[in-house]
DNA sequence: CTCGATGCAAAGGTTTTGCACCAGG
DNA sequence: CCTGGTGCAAAACCTTTGCATCGAG
């Protein structure tokens, strides 16, 4: 999704397209797979606005965008969440406990696992997405 | 592991036995399969000990029994982490996102997945319990 | 006696909230 | 206009750290 899709999505359901949503909806859009926390969206945002951005908006424009439907957050390690647009959450994180190390795994490679687990402990559904999967790479076992 | 069992792995590491980390210890051995957080491990300490804990104590000594590889702290979701004696985490967590229902999943049930996914991504290991695995509870679903 | 462990207090890092003001629709 | 969004400041929350003192070995 770009960025107009995503400030459509605010419009479409009443709310205000505001500068700083503009800018942060901007920054989401051009960061393809990459892994963005607040400080670097922020940091991002005021650069391509030129405006002045609170960290706690945000947080705020974040917790809109998910509630929306349209962004996630995950968390990878112990430091801050890292944020993916909807579109783009066809991938677990596996993660290297050692060396944080993060992997991108389509998520076909896990479905199927899920879908036994979610079937033997009546879940409806297993998605995993919010958390990464974390084991040790091959150089952190290595030295 | 009982508790004699953890106090016997400190003192063979040259560390010191306190009563703080006696207190600690039992409450950690008699929490069979409970998600303790430390907060919790605090309140149990001082109630059985009768004696004063303070909360970077417990912080201290969780960390040290992690080191001695005794223990393991996990997130289940966005508090507090919980911990596993190591001797019991022979299960996953799987946690529903909207009430916060938590399973354990024994791990052979996701053992091969995750070796899968070892084997394609050079990963050494993959053991993936230091975070729940998210989804949504029949009950959330329906709802 | 010595060094590791503790309590206390303070800071750290991330995220949330209260509030008065501003601006989108 | 009027309600929702914003910046600012402060708090909340979990966890870590500095430091003087205490106590295990």
């Amino acid at each position: 999704m770009d960025a107009e899709g995503l400030v459509r999505g605010l419009r479409s359901e009443g709310m205000r397209v505001t500068a700083a949503r503009r800018a942060i909806c901007a920054v989401l859009a051009a960061g393809h797979g990459e892994h963005l926390d607040a400080t670097e969206i922020r940091r991002r945002a005021e650069q391509g606005s030129a405006i002045n951005i609170d960290q706690s908006t945000i947080y705020r424009t974040i917790d809109v965008l998910e509630r929306l439907g349209v962004l996630h957050h995950v968390h990878l390690g112990h430091g801050p969440a890292i944020v993916h647009l909807s579109a783009e959450i066809n991938h677990q994180h596996l993660v290297c406990e050692h060396c944080g190390k993060t992997v991108d795994i389509p998520v076909d490679e896990v479905t199927e696992a899920f879908e036994t687990l979610a079937l033997r402990h009546s879940f409806a559904s297993v998605h995993g997405s919010h958390f990464a999967i974390v084991g040790t790479c091959h150089e952190c076992a290595t030295s």
